[in-house]
DNA sequence: TGTACATCAGTGAACGCGCGTTCACTGATGTAC
DNA sequence: TGTACATCAGTGAACGCGCGTTCACTGATGTAC
């Protein structure tokens, strides 16, 4: 059908335009002057700019959530949660460093005036299910390590949220460590974006991606994954 | 002298309409609407929009840094490096709470077209300053405790980068020590910056800041602080 | 098989908006002799 | 003490730009009888 494809490469024209300049950059008429039609026909396709912002944004999502499922599913069979963790980590990383605008669309500043509807939800999930998983099988497996590291108990209201989190992606964990998931998770990507929006500068500047597997060891530690 | 006083206005209003609608909503004529002169009077004080978005940055980085400050000044001389670093935590998060748009300028996507001068580094150094302190303190003390964390060996481009740090900000640990010390920094922001960015939208909900502070509790213990 | 009608992609002009920056200028204030 | 000049804040008009969205329209394609 020529109307979906004509809307697949709306997309993927204003997905360009999002890579070369920031989501301040997508412009309806800019799409629309680069595939040769006036701008009032985008509008055949999209209701609103807003609306191509959305698919843009599910795109991206896919798309890191794709990168990571990729490098967890071709990795040895035979290889240790650590070192799983590991390579999703590298793989989320070296999808931010190569879409540097796209990653700032979804994990930087919020679009002013947008708000993201519910459709985001589920390709959000893909990238954090591939590091639930990772954890998930390594409670499974029972190889899942206790760290020493004394946080506490957990308060009530926070529990109610690891509690819900257990359930949909880490069953098998107990709730202190589904906090420690969630904060390694965080850890994660404040890493990506320190080192991407550049707080980086003038501090790790040598080996990079030496330093960002240093640090994904340490939480894979905090977590309690091993490679046994 | 009324130069000074004018210069100080026109930030103070530049402020006032980031905080309200985010560094794209910044101009420079409506900064001069509202000061009731014309749009060009202000390029006798800033020579480019660019030059006043410095001036603001560099401003709300003093900002945050003065909040940890006044955070950690004011905390009881007998508390220990554990709850200091809870306190500053809770310091910089309430600040980004308080002042959402001004945080993602400092610390979400780089603004497109923008690059940060020289000038930010100081001011951006004030904030990491605190949270350095208290790590630096603790070692002084000697109640730094060695995390059970096996992270590995630090790889050299790594240690490179830790040896420096260890000079400028935290005296008297260990590169290893140094290393997460930097995870945490990083982790405290990028906790920060997935509450903000509406990351933990139906992740954590019920009780925020007590989902943080545990989170800031591990992040201590992996550092190695305690209130011995 | 042919005709009448509906659907819908795409056009082109327009509305109304705001922006950063430049430039020649006015008029007040301050300075030097 | 008074005059001549320089400095500089602020004006107002203009340049040239791009944007999202609406709307009446043309013309081709598909559908129903």
């Amino acid at each position: 059908m020529a109307r979906a494809q004509l809307t697949a490469e709306i997309i993927t024209v204003a997905r360009a335009h999002v890579a070369a300049g920031g989501a301040a950059a997508l412009s309806l008429r800019a799409v629309a002057r680069e595939l040769g039609m006036v701008s009032s026909a985008v509008y055949r396709y999209f209701p609103s700019r807003d609306d191509l912002l959305t698919a843009l944004i599910v795109q991206s999502y896919e798309a890191i959530g794709e990168a990571a499922e990729a490098a967890d599913a071709g990795a040895d069979r035979a290889l240790g949660a650590r070192a799983r963790w590991v390579r999703a980590g590298h793989a989320i990383r070296a999808w931010a460093l190569a879409h540097p605008h796209e990653y700032a669309l979804l994990y930087g500043s919020p679009v002013p005036g947008y708000r993201a509807p519910q459709e985001t939800i589920p390709a959000a999930a893909r990238v954090v299910g591939v590091l639930a998983a990772i954890a998930r099988d390594a409670a499974a497996a029972g190889t899942l390590a206790e760290p020493a590291l004394d946080a506490g108990a957990l308060p009530p209201g926070f529990a109610a949220d690891t509690a819900r989190l257990r359930a949909g992606f880490v069953p098998g964990v107990d709730d202190a460590t589904a906090a420690r998931c969630l904060l390694a998770w965080t850890a994660v990507f404040g890493l990506v974006s320190f080192e991407l929006f550049g707080h980086y500068e003038n501090v790790v500047t040598t080996d990079r991606a030496a330093a960002f597997e240093h640090q994904l060891t340490t939480l894979a530690a905090v977590i309690g994954l091993t490679d046994g």
